[in-house]
DNA sequence: TCGTACTAATGAATCGTTTCAAGAGTTTGG
DNA sequence: CCAAACTCTTGAAACGATTCATTAGTACGA
């Protein structure tokens, strides 16, 4: 009941095992008849190559690991699509990894990778795990840095201009006549946080008279953005913000819902909203959403060509790619 | 520049290759001042286990397949989500395959799993996949069927009892007092489409006067919620139904944005509107959406268990387990 | 007829582990 | 002092593929 292995088939078609191999691997150095009864035997015995064993061979696998921060956004499970579509057309399995925003998992991960020796692994980091990438970079497993830039340009990275986002974003609120904003912060050691916090405080000093007060969220989910939102409703009115920009969607849609839970506060009306990411699920929230939107399908989609540019050429020069996100506007910013 | 194998471990520790493998399999079996040199040189020459080697030995992988129809799909990425953590307690790894409904996307994928020599595979099939799923099965992989019924109790299964969710849905539209129910239809080869619909249609024979249309859309998503509708709005008045049931909670969001863009239909007020599967999105939609509620974090773990279960006990029977959905009333309905 | 050139097929060596029977030392008990 | 019972360590044999130097066989030309 054990799988059938090369060397059933070729005692099976009575020849030798390196026959089937060129049968499956170089059709055309074997004859015409032999060829023919090998792939017989082989479905017969249905036969299935064993890919730890060809692996182990070619030394690496056809594999490659990625890590995203959470796989419950949007955000990521697009990227994660886009890459894994990308990777299949080049033969290749992503194997997918969540961190949750925590180091431990992350570790975990990135051994694991490394024990299965993947050919290169995508990775939103957590937080500055350059040292340990380093590490798996000097046992020649690439690496590419996904929403992060790459410090030093030590590693190919794909990213997108957080602050400009942040700028845009902040900008956009102040265009329509917002003085009193205030930037939903997820924890401070998430880059894309600080990132477009930078952002959005540039744009406030353009401004005289505009303020910028920051909110903090324990986390970037719904969830967190929910008791956010629970604290404003709590406030006099008048020290109420008139524009809110969350660090992203998810928490967006958390305040949003606290907002408009008990009808005394309008959305844009009183308190204009923007978020960051451009989830599908913006478009469709209570008050549609403006948004900053990011090219996902794009960034997974590159992260692997990054990849695969440093497989080719192996001592190519880390290239990092950036791009520029998209301010969406909608209903939470009507004037 | 080549990794360090177990070989240069045991020449740089001056010791045998068993013993480096027992220092790392079986560290008591080696004395106190071996295992310490040979932790040293692993330390020293920076050795990382090669997983692959291990699993050609093994004669299986750590690994775990999981197809799902749809990742993009918040119902799927947190089945995955809790598949992935649960198997982790394992030290199991989970590779996501994503077939998109497409036969031949998850033809690959098991293809793929089956090279790989996976532990197992959890899939939840596009259509009737049993005949494929019958051979990966008698080359000792182990199936688990997720959102889908085994038939004829092949294999382990977890699923919802989607006939009731159905009917739930269904019955709660008549409850407040709807008659002309339409329910919003996916591709009809989905036997998620199928059931639910079997449910609304008993629902709706028990309550004299009320009757049942069915609306097709082209797909499970947001985009194909809009199109029916874009076509709903366009219909006379009364001619529209008064309650919406949708096969799930993306179609029903997309449904929402058209219905609510022109402002000329109110939720529920006009058309009250139920979804399936209870994402975290339908709780802040234009208007929150009523939805049946299935309980993903459980099924995922569930399907781990079933598969451990499976492997343990090689020859034990396969078991199915059958979840109840649940009703979750929001503002999409209230009276 | 023989040597050359070619095509096919062979099978041992290899990849990096784990396993396990056997061997080498050491300790214990009589 | 020797046998028995330990504790450690050893190193060859798998696992299942690929590779590649050899060999076998055939065809051709001189």
């Amino acid at each position: 009941m054990r799988a059938a292995s090369i060397k059933d088939v070729a005692n099976h078609a009575g020849v030798a095992v390196g026959t089937v191999s060129n049968v499956l691997n170089y059709p055309d150095r074997v004859a015409e008849r032999t060829r023919a009864r090998v792939l017989d035997s082989i479905s017969e015995l249905g036969f299935v190559r064993n890919d730890v064993a060809r692996q182990l061979r070619a030394g690496h696998s056809r594999t490659i690991g990625l890590i995203v921060l959470d796989i419950g956004n949007p955000f990521f499970s697009s990227i994660s699509r886009a890459a894994e579509d990308a990777a299949a057309k080049s033969g290749n399995a992503v194997v997918l990894g969540n961190s949750g925003h925590n180091t431990g998992r992350e570790q975990h991960y990135i051994d694991l990778f490394e024990e299965q020796r993947v050919q290169g692994v995508l990775i939103s980091p957590v937080s500055d795990t350059s040292a340990r990438l380093a590490a798996l970079a000097a046992r020649g497993i690439k690496v590419v840095l996904v929403d992060s830039p790459s410090s030093e340009g030590q590693f190919s990275s794909v990213s997108i201009d957080d602050v400009s986002g942040g700028y845009m974003a902040t900008k956009h609120l102040l265009d329509i006549g917002r003085r009193r904003v205030a930037f939903v912060a997820g924890p401070q050691q998430f880059h894309q946080v600080t990132d477009r916090l930078a952002g959005a405080q540039r744009a406030v000093l353009e401004v005289p008279g505009a303020t910028l007060e920051v909110l903090q969220a324990s986390d970037l989910t719904v969830l967190a953005g929910r008791e956010v939102g629970d604290a404003l409703v709590e406030r006099e009115r008048e020290l109420l913000p008139d524009g809110l920009f969350c660090a992203n969607d998810l928490l967006a849609l958390g305040v949003m819902q606290s907002l408009t839970m008990l009808h005394t506060l309008r959305i844009p009306q009183d308190v204009a909203l923007v978020g960051y990411d451009d989830i599908d699920f913006a478009a469709s929230a209570v008050v549609p959403l403006t948004s900053i939107r990011q090219p996902t399908t794009l960034i997974g989609q590159t992260a692997i060509e990054l990849l695969a540019e440093q497989l080719e050429t192996p001592d190519a020069k880390p290239r990092s790619v950036v791009f520029k996100p998209e301010l969406i506007v909608r209903a939470s910013t009507a004037q």
